[in-house]
DNA sequence: GACGTTATGGAACGATCGTTCCATAAAAGA
DNA sequence: TCTTTTATGGAACGATCGTTCCATAACGTC
């Protein structure tokens, strides 16, 4: 050993992961990275390899948070505190500007698709296994009988990623917070009510008392 | 008028939204475009402008195309065969190969937020425009009584373009069809039952009968 | 303090990008 | 058929991209 490295690696990543978060991957050039994690063309080079092999670090970085996003729902003990506590973890509890950027990894998938498959299909990987987490969390709810009849915990995970996916898309245009609480708030209807029973239409379940429209507080 | 030109603008235009569409703005070059349109560099740069023009063009014919979705929503008798109808038209209908594109203009705005803020500001008053649309649909119900009491028809507006956001989104995975069949019935839930009416977890509303897993049959 | 190792800064490279320009071919009007 | 107008194909341009290379500076070790 002969010298030691004047940056913090780790911290460098991080860097990385937000501006490539930001701007996509394309749109961000190594000059940029270079600049916002603070180091020189070599060293990142010589750290990290090339620009594309730093995204594929960042990417994993990423999907660490987003895991630890969907252990809070284990620890929740009702689905619908538990799919709330996620949203409140995943996304609105992080920055104003990092919820405003939407997910890394549908946002690689959206830009990579037929441009660079191997890409898209770490991408594509890594939100499967939110989604396979997702569901395992909701069988063992439908297991103890937590989850309400009519339910099917695949399907359940599925809406719950697409919803979260449209709502990182959604955040992009900067809507309010209410925007985006009032969205969640009523996707857990569905998971509230159960699946399966239809009305006919204009009828309504029981009657629709004062209809308070502020934002739902946390719990 | 010397020599009329030898390529149909319109069908060019078409082409180019594909392949737009297909790998957005950035990844796709002039060139890809020239191939894709079948027409040389030169008559593309007469008869469009520069790529981003182009682009320009593309994004502004999509939208025409998303507003005719939406209108079928109008033409419908209720909110929950509308709204299955608008996902029917504006997505399952459409060719395999453009039903895993996403959205372009959500896309647009993923990729060129803060890369182009112009682009994304008019992808964004497009969308703000087909979130409109639906929104004063469901209002039209809501004053018609179509509606179940609970909803409110912005917030209502809000939940269905978030949740074809993130289909959209989630299509680009290349799920099976059932699977997003089923993201739909589910997210259909709401729209028939009504908002706010909370119960306690582990109860339902009534006993679930058989639970049909089939894809839902277009009425 | 001198040596050896390694990170650093910056120049330079080839490739590709979007765009412009020009000579040529083709079609309409006389 | 000749002229005129305009689309066409291809060469060429400057800029920027990601990447490599090298001389230099900085630090740990003896």
């Amino acid at each position: 050993m002969a010298r030691p490295a004047a940056f913090d690696r780790h911290q460098a990543l991080e860097s990385a992961l937000s501006l490539f978060w930001s701007q996509g991957y394309t749109a961000t050039s190594v000059q940029q990275l270079l600049d916002c994690m603070g180091i020189s063309r070599s060293s990142m080079y010589a750290a990290f390899g090339t620009k594309r092999d730093l995204f594929v670090e960042a990417l994993q970085r990423f999907n660490e948070m987003a895991t630890e996003w969907v252990q809070v729902l284990y620890e929740a003990g009702d689905p619908v505190s538990g799919v709330r506590d996620f949203f409140e973890r995943g996304f609105f509890d992080l920055p104003g500007e990092l919820m405003s950027r939407g997910c890394l990894l549908v946002n690689t998938i959206l830009e990579m698709d037929g441009v660079d498959n191997d890409l898209c299909a770490l991408a594509s990987g890594y939100v499967d296994g939110i989604e396979k987490a997702l569901a395992d969390c909701f069988r063992r709810w439908h297991a103890d009988g937590a989850l309400p009849e009519g339910h099917d915990p695949v399907t359940l995970a599925r809406f719950v990623m697409t919803l979260i996916k449209g709502m990182r898309a959604a955040a992009r245009q900067r809507p309010g917070e209410a925007y985006l609480r009032g969205i969640v708030e009523t996707a857990l209807l569905v998971v509230q009510n159960g699946g399966e029973e239809r009305l006919p239409a204009g009828r309504r379940l029981v009657p629709a008392a004062s209809r308070p429209n502020r934002p739902h507080s946390r719990t």
